[in-house]
DNA sequence: ATGTTATATCGTAATATTGCAATATATAAA
DNA sequence: TTTATATATTGCAATATTACGATATAACAT
């Protein structure tokens, strides 16, 4: 049906899968590197480095923003944008467990 | 268009956005949680723990095995699941840059 | 052989995502 | 005020995802 039954999980799974949603795409992985690569982060260096549309990366940066990995700020007329690493801690912590895994109990 | 525009993009972004996107539902969270709680991962057992028809389930399962991040071996008439550590590494130390970002140059 | 159990696949409906042209908005410059 | 620049929003077409009933496959039990 596409609609993800998310009232049948755990909150803490929903978030997971909110964040992991909001990085799985290779642009806004991109747009994540480019951010992580430079101190200015002028929207519309963003645009220039990536090969699509200007209406589809604002929409790109909108998911990031929304999923709060991104923060933007208004400067004159251009929005400044910038990573906030406390947005992936809870992230960070599910990735290595499963980085760790099947050290002690495996199956298979 | 829906249609990613794959090609654009580097192979290391292509990548972590396949890992990412095979992690990115509540659902295939809960796999991954479970396995990572047990011992035995027989899919009986997958498919009795979560809120989902068999088929979900099994098509479930599938997205995370050709994402590399289970695998499974036939036993008899179940079969039996593990998790890959190996297959989030890359994932795994994309998130820990993102994680760690902002302590030296910052924006906005 | 027949039935039972475990899992996978097919087909399909409902919904979500991706991408962009066109357009809106908003600030700065002339 | 008019013009140019930067970004966001709208509307829509193409494609992808999610979910499940029905059905297939495959192993074991009787």
């Amino acid at each position: 049906m596409g609609i993800t039954k998310t009232r049948h999980f755990t909150e803490r799974q929903n978030d997971l899968a909110t964040v992991l949603k909001a990085l799985a795409h290779p642009a806004r992985i991109a747009i994540i590197e480019y951010l992580l690569s430079v101190d200015t982060c002028i929207s519309k260096d963003i645009v220039a480095e990536l090969p699509l549309a200007q209406p589809t990366v604002s929409q790109h940066l909108r998911e990031l923003k929304n999923a709060g990995i991104i923060q933007g700020s208004i400067e004159g007329k251009s929005v400044c944008y910038c990573i906030n690493p406390n947005s992936v801690k809870p992230l960070s912590e599910f990735i290595e467990t499963i980085s760790t895994a099947g050290t002690a109990g495996n199956c298979c």
